[in-house]
Order: structure tokens, then sequence, then C-alpha cells
DNA sequence: CGTTGCTATGCAACGAGTTGCATAGCAGGA
DNA sequence: TCCTGCTATGCAACTCGTTGCATAGCAACG
């Protein structure tokens, strides 16, 4: 429903093909809005057959042509229509509160599992914060004014920061409540 | 693939009917995972055939039979499989993230529209906070001791307090960096 | 020289989840 | 009395998204 409007934004930053599309998924846009290949590739197709977006053929030589896609007048029409849409209420699936109300159900064999894996868990959000901390180091150092889509981009790599903030602490609030459990 | 286990949980916190699954998912297990009634009803369907959980009829006088299910032990089975494999990395789609970016290739106005928005969805998660914070008044006054279940449930239902006090924090970052754009 | 991995795109099949609609009786308010 | 809303379940059609697989050439490594 509105991974369409996630590549356009993603394609008024810089136009791309859709093999660069998927990538930036894996990195910067996947941050708030995941997306496979597949999907990119399929919904790109219908794009531009509504004619959302234009595609250019480029040859590669020997590799198979890329195809590099630009958001049309008519995608950037649909967007602002969407932007000015009311936001809908996101749809929450978060697995691990899931399994730790599960744990009740368990015994302590379960529990001691559910340590180990939480605490997998939380070094994967360690690092995604060290990368989100780097990438803000890296692109807002402080000097100099920033325009209006780089002040837009910080907020909201602040918004993802704070977000991995928050999931630490409280992994650690569930980690200590687990722990005190079967002593 | 995990709402049998949300699902699961539930039904052994509480044995009930697909009708009281469905509100339970709109107010205390909907805060990690949300299901409308029809995916609850097609995948108790399914759970019956499978053996997961047992259904028993019943009779209300002149109302339609109501269907209350309890978890088999091929379901309880299930389940403790399940809390111990990996956490899967949760998907993320948040909307008000893109819109955010893509507010860069809007012009005033629109950014305009984008604040009221964001004006109201920070009146709902306001409201959510105070929502999760009466039912912590409720359920976990502090006085006498709680059981594993009740720990354990009050250790997700803080995880969702922190989560909302730090959307609302980021609002109001996001909603004074809209603010310094166009002016 | 073979294996692995990267760029680049796509089909086919499936599963997950939403939306609209339908039924049916009862309770309560305008 | 009519309308709205709640309990209680379900079908049908659809969209969204994932998984597995396939192709194809090139580069780098051992």
């Amino acid at each position: 429903m509105a991974l369409e409007h996630a590549i356009l934004v993603s394609l008024l930053e810089q136009p791309g093909s859709g093999y660069e599309l998927a990538r930036r998924f894996e990195r910067s846009i996947g941050r708030f809005w995941t997306a496979t290949h597949q999907q990119i590739y399929h919904v790109l197709k219908r794009m531009e057959t509504d004619g959302w977006v234009t595609a250019e053929a480029i040859g590669q030589g020997g590799r198979p042509d890329k195809r590099s896609y630009s958001v049309a007048a008519t995608g950037r029409a649909v967007l602002t229509t969407w932007l000015r849409a009311p936001v809908q209420p996101e749809a929450v699936r978060h697995e691990l509160a899931v399994k730790i109300r599960g744990a009740a159900f368990d015994d302590a064999d379960g529990r001691a599992a559910l340590i180990t894996e939480v605490e997998r868990y939380r070094a994967t959000h360690e690092s995604t914060l060290e990368r989100y901390l780097t990438g803000e180091r890296r692109d807002f150092p402080g000097t100099g004014p920033l325009d209006t889509r780089q002040r837009l981009q910080h907020v909201v790599l602040r918004g993802g920061i704070a977000y991995e903030r928050m999931v630490l602490d409280w992994l650690d609030d569930v980690l200590a409540t687990l722990r005190g459990l079967d002593r």
C-alpha cells in the first residue's frame, strides 16, 4: 500500500535501478520501511505502467542492461496527495513481546534459552545503534548549515537512534526480570 | 506465521471464543500483535484442524453458539518449540518517517498540513500512554508480590510505556524541526 | 582453474492479511 | 418504532509480501 510512496521518495532523493533501490532498502530507507528486491521490481513495473516513473535502459557492455528509474510528473502528484493524507496507525508486530509473555507457560530451561536469545537480540540492536551513530557523525558533523532535505533526514535518523536506545534500555529491564524469576 | 503463537499465549492466559480473542487483540495483546477478527477465525479453524486447540460449543439461548477454545497438549508443545527458536528481526514499517523525508519534496503548504497531521498523531500516542499508565496503576499497584506471569506481563507493559514516551519525545523533535523549516 | 560472490533482473507458487459483505438476535435510546 | 450498536461467526475476493528458483556475465581469491 505504501511501498510505492517509499520508492517515490527514494527515487526523488536519487534516481536509480531496482537493484540499487533494493540495496538502499537494506540500508537507509530500510530503517523505517523494509522490502525485498522481488517486491521492489514488482511495484516498479506497476508504477512504470501507471506512468508514475520513467525508465531509461543503460547498457553496460557484457552485463544485462540496467533500468534506471526517475519520478514522472504523475508520480510527484501522487506523492503530494499521499503526503497530505492522514497517517495510518502502524500495525505493531513485536514477536519478542509475545515470547516474553509466553515464557510464563514454559519451564526454567525455556526461560534460560530465552535469556540467551534476548542477549543475542540485544547485541544486534547495539550494533544497529552503532551504525546509526557512525552515520550521524559522518553526515551531520554539525559544521555548516543544513538544507531542508538534510534536516528532515536528520530528524528521522534521530528517531531511529532514540528507538534503538529505548530498546536497549528495555532489553536490560527484560533481562533483569527474566533473571529474577528462577532464583 | 506467528499469529498462531500469539493466540496460543492468549488462550493459555485465558480460554475464550474467537470473538473474545479479537477483542483482546484490540486491547491487551494488540499492543504488540495486531489481528482482525477475520484472521483470528481463520487461524483458529486451522489450529483446531491441526489439533493445537480444542473447541467447546456453548449455547446461549437465542443467540448463535459461542465456540470457546482451549489449548491442547499439541498446541502447548508447538508453543514451547517456538519459544526456544531464535527471534526473527522485526519488519519495520513506519509510514510517518517516509512522509517526513518526503516532505522535502513538497512545498510549505504541504509541510503545514504535515505539521497538523503530526499533532493529531501525537495526540493519539498521548492517549495510548495514558491508557497504559492507567492499566499499570490498576494491575501493578506495587502492593504485594507478583507471580511469574504478572512479572512478565508487567515488563512487556513497561516496554509499551517506554515506547510511547520515546515516540512523544521524538514527535516534539519532529514538530520543532518542521516548524523551523519555513520560517 | 574452480569456487565464491557481486551486479542485475525476473517467474512461479505460496502464505499472510485486509476489505467488503452477510447473517441473526438482542438491547437501548431518540 | 426505527435506528444504532453489540455479540458472534463466517465467505469470497483481493492485495501484499515472502521464498525458492533461474539466468548470466564478471571479478577476485586461492
